[in-house]
Formats: structure tokens, sequence, C-alpha cells
DNA sequence: TCTGGGGTCCTAGGACCC
DNA sequence: TCTGGGGTCCTAGGACCC
């Protein structure tokens, strides 16, 4: 039996806390450069503004000017999400978070109406003590659980927010009237493609065979299939798990064409990559920069490209990092292009403690560990970036936009002016 | 004017080996 | 006409998620 928490709407609930104004509106929280739609209240749902829509083509469902735009200020989620988990994880067991909003896990109790009581309460708890509101959905799998979420937001019946998807027959009537296109792990192109062959609900698509499904499509699709089925089939791993790898990348506000600002964004790119991985205790073994023009101006010529480089030694040094992805840089770098964006990659990352010391390496990594312990204690002090590496020391021309802060809430600016997560 | 960022897993196919 | 067979390993790319 797996339970799944899920913050409801919930970098529009983070907003709305800070500012009351908000509720009851059409309001929409917008990616990295105020570029896509990625939460949206449920006026905003109400409204016909799909997920994921760019910000200028809200005109094209509904009056934009009804609609409040925000910039998203992640560092603020960041938090109430770990409060919100906090208290997730004094009633629960095995608490896996699977993102910013939504978590795993299984009950302390065994009987289903203690555990309803408990829930319940949890629910109220989060909405006093956090402010956020959430739903809880209980089911004998990961995907069906999914379901169960989904019910306990949208039915209005459900009115302490938990819904327990178990009965063999009350799974049955559910999967009837969820559209195969709902159902976690089915996307665009499967939906699509199972929809040509007739499956248009969950419950038809758990009437296939589920050795067709394998041989037409993939084994994880047949794993989605036996979830469905009430079978565990640990579709989702674990988050607590180190990361295998780790990104940073940004589209810049504007096309750059300068070599210095790329290498400034790629350094800025490396600094946070390294501090992720030192967070982690971990090391990584090659580092990737990848750099790309802007996929939609027909009028420039793109140019796309990437270079993995290893390192000698597997680290999570900031500045040795940065020096090997502006190597990768200086060997995928082409004059005369417009690049919209560019990002780096820890890949091949191992625990920390399992370095192999490099006997040619002349760097004492004693000296280079504790300078980045001291890099990382006066940032967590003073605020990210206090202490940086010198091509990355002011915002740049690469930096992305966001206009649509929220200034008039009551949120402190130390959430804002912050550049990005 | 304006189209995110950060992940995971699986598969097909090529390189290489005996 | 006919071009072994069976492994392993790696990588690129596609699909999905939030």
């Amino acid at each position: 039996m797996y339970g799944l928490v899920d913050c409801n709407n919930f970098f529009v609930s983070c907003e709305r806390l800070f500012d009351p104004r908000l509720n009851g509106k059409k309001v929409v929280v917008l990616s990295n450069n105020d570029g896509c739609v990625i939460a949206r209240s449920n006026e905003a749902k109400a409204a016909g503004i799909p997920m994921g829509c760019p910000a200028f083509k809200i005109k094209e469902h509904t009056d934009p000017r009804q609609v409040i735009q925000l910039s998203a200020r992640h560092i603020l989620y960041r938090d109430l999400s770990n409060r919100v988990m906090k208290l997730v994880g004094e009633e629960v067991d095995n608490l896996q978070q699977y993102s910013v909003d939504e978590a795993f896990f299984t009950l302390k109790h065994k009987d289903v109406d203690t555990s309803h009581r408990v829930m319940a309460e949890l629910v109220k708890r989060i909405r006093q003590y956090v402010g956020i509101p959430v739903s809880i959905g209980f089911a004998p799998s990961r995907t069906l659980a999914k379901v169960a979420n989904h019910i306990a937001k949208k039915d209005p019946r459900i009115t302490d927010g938990v819904y327990w998807l178990i009965r063999p027959e009350a799974i049955d009537i559910i999967l009837r009237r969820t559209p195969i296109e709902d159902v976690w792990g089915v996307g665009r192109r499967l939906s699509a493609s199972l929809q040509s062959r007739g499956i248009k609900t969950a419950a038809d698509f758990v009437k296939m065979p589920p050795s067709l499904v394998r041989s037409l499509y993939s084994v994880t699709l047949e794993r989605t299939q036996r979830e469905l089925m009430g079978h565990d089939c640990q579709i989702a791993n674990p988050v607590t798990i180190a990361h295998k790898t780790i990104m940073t990348s940004r589209t810049f506000g504007k096309v750059i064409t300068s070599r210095d600002e790329i290498a400034d964004a790629i350094v800025s790119f490396a600094e946070r990559t390294a501090r992720q991985l030192r967070d982690e205790g971990s090391v990584a073994g090659s580092i990737m920069t990848f750099v790309r023009g802007d996929r939609f101006r027909e009028d420039l010529p793109f140019y796309s490209n990437s270079c993995q480089l290893a390192l000698d030694t597997p680290t999570s040094d900031t500045m040795t990092i940065a020096r090997q992805a502006l190597n990768a840089l200086n060997l995928i770098w082409r004059d005369g292009f417009a690049y919209r964006k560019a990002g780096v990659m820890a890949l091949d990352i191992q625990r920390g403690t399992a370095i192999q010391l490099n006997l040619f390496d002349p760097d004492d990594h004693g000296k280079l560990r504790r300078l980045m312990t001291s890099i990382d204690g006066i940032n967590n002090m003073y605020g990210r970036r206090s202490i940086k590496l010198a091509p990355g020391l002011q915002r740049g021309e690469w930096s992305p936009n966001q206009n649509h802060f929220n200034t008039k809430s009551k949120t402190l600016h130390f959430y804002t002016g912050m550049l990005t997560t």
C-alpha cells in the first residue's frame, strides 16, 4: 500500500501564501525565462490555460489581462516544500520525495480507520502550520496512488483531502473513467499510439495482453500496466539515492555571440554543479558542456554541440570542474553563431568517499576540500554566490529575464533577488 | 518581442571480441 | 545464389516525469 501526498497547485499556493489578493484569481507561475507556464491556479486551469503553455500564447486561451503572471521563486518553493515534507515525515514511514511538491510513503498504522484519521489531521495541520493545501491518495501501487491522489484533489465529495483506492471493484470503476493519457507513464506519444488501437481509457489498457504491450512498446509500459492492475512494480525509483547526473543549464535572456559571455555563464553553471555535488557528498568522473542556438529563430544559422571530458581524478572541486567545463567549451565553440542556451553536466558520479587518488595529480585534495567547505559555509551564511569565481562576478548579459516578481507580496525579498535556484 | 530546467530509464545499433 | 554465431559494452536518442 502506497500513499502519495501532493501539494495543490504548489507554486501558486506558495505565492498566495504571501499575497492573499491572488486568491480566487487566474494565477500562473512562469518558468525561468518567464517562458512557459509551470503552475496554474484552479481558476487558470478552468480558463483552459494548459501546462507548459508559452506565456505569449496565453491569449489564445483566455483574456491575458485577467491572468496574473508571476516569475518563479524556486528558493521560496523549496523552503516551503521542506516544511511540508517535515510534517509528513513525522506521520509516515519510508517517505520518498519524488519532486519538489510530492512524495510517496507507507503507513505507520495497519488499520484504515486509524490511518484515515491521522492522514486527515495531517492535511489540516499542513494547511494550518505551513499554509499549503495538500491532497493524499492511497492505493496498492504507485501508479494507482497517482490516480487516487487525482481524485482526492478533484472530487468535491472528498472533503478532507484523503482518498483510498483499494477495493478491486472501485479500482475497476475509476479506471473506466480515467482517460489513457492521464495515466502516469503514458505521455503524448504513447497515448496517441494506444488511442489509434482503440485504447481510450485505463480500463481498456488493462485488458490488453501484457505480452503484447511489451512487444509493441516496452517493459516500462508493461510495468505501468501491471501497476494499474494493482501489482507493485517499483515504477518510481526512490529519489533518495544520489543523483547519477547533475546538470545546470539556462536559456539566456537574449542570444549571445560573445565567447567571453558564454564562458562567464559556463563558470557560473560549473560552480553551481560543483556545489550540488558537495551537498550530496559525491564526486564527478567527467564533465560535459553544451551550447546551442535558438531553435525558434529561423533567421539565424543553428549550431548545437556538446563535449564530455573525463577528469583525471573524480572531484567536486569548483575550480577543477570549472576549468574542465571551459576546456570542453573551447572544443565546441564556433565563432559566428548566436547562442541561446548552454549548460554544464556532471557525469559518472560516485560517492565522495570513493575518490581514486591520481598519483600524478599535484593537487592537495585535503586543502581543496577545506577551501570548498569554507566557501560553502560563507555562502550559506551570507547568501548564495557571496563568494564566487572571478569570471562570474556579476549578472551577465546571459542572465535569464525575470520581469514578473510579485513585488507587492509580503514575501521577504530575500527570496527574490537571487538568481534562480 | 516572448517557447524552462532537471532528471530517469530503456532500446537499438555499432564496435569489438572469440 | 551464397557472406558464422554469439557474446559484451558503450552510446545516442527517445520516451517519460514534474
